[in-house]
DNA sequence: CACCAGGAATGTA
DNA sequence: TACATTCATGGT
């Protein structure tokens, strides 16, 4: 239970400082999660690339509304009128490349049984394969394996360059650098990499809005 | 009014 | 490899 590493030490400070991450994280850093659960933070994934979490929980609650916010239902949806779907999703912004980018990654996990069904098998290959499809980079893919999949996998995001670099961790901000750099200083445990990332980013809000 | 938010794809040099 | 552009809403 004890991180004898500075990264270790450095995550245990924030723990200190914030305790364990709440918020907007209470559903990707809850544990257990429900397949509902896991299967809402994959869309989440999704339609919070370069957009205010505030507009994901909208388009989110709209999903919802229509009983829509599970893959399978955005699958068929998105086959049967994809501009429903993006109509629902345009809090989000970017709507119609995300109702797109919901269809390849729900056509994918629809095709290999479900979120559960990935999460036992493909210990391996998974991470090319989500790469592979469109819509999914290296962030994306990286926070559905360890926020949706709970694979030990550390995600790295601008939040996380700045917190290395001001933590004197690296001085690189190159994405498998950094991710290597966490994975290799911490136990390789997927709760741990969950609390850490995201009180790195409750950290970097918090340091940056100082002017409010 | 400009700028940004939990990116990725595409094009250019 | 390193930038630039595009996608688009809503808050500050």
């Amino acid at each position: 239970m004890k991180e004898t590493s500075l990264v270790g030490e450095i995550y245990r400070g924030l723990r200190v400082k914030y305790g364990r991450p709440g918020g907007q994280w209470c559903l990707w850093s809850k544990r257990p999660k429900t397949l509902a659960e896991k299967e809402e933070v994959a869309i989440g994934a999704i339609l919070t690339q370069n957009t205010n979490w505030r507009n994901v929980e909208k388009a989110i609650d709209g999903l919802k509304r229509e009983g829509l916010c599970a893959l399978a239902g955005i699958y068929r949806l998105a086959l049967k009128n994809k501009k429903q779907l993006a109509d629902l999703i345009r809090p989000a912004g970017f709507f119609n490349q995300k109702a797109d980018y919901l269809f390849f990654l729900s056509r994918f996990v629809v095709g290999r049984g479900g979120l559960e069904e990935l999460q036992k098998k493909h210990q391996k290959g998974l991470r090319p394969q989500l790469l592979s499809l469109r819509g999914v980079g290296p962030e994306t893919a990286d926070s559905i394996l360890l926020y949706a999949l709970e694979k030990p996998v550390f995600v790295i995001d601008e939040y996380t360059r700045r917190f290395a670099a001001k933590n004197n961790l690296a001085s690189i901000g190159d994405y498998h650098f950094l991710k290597d750099l966490f994975e290799s200083n911490l136990r390789r445990d997927y709760r741990l990499y969950q609390d850490f990332h995201a009180l790195i980013i409750i950290d970097g809000k918090h340091n940056g809005a100082q002017a409010h």
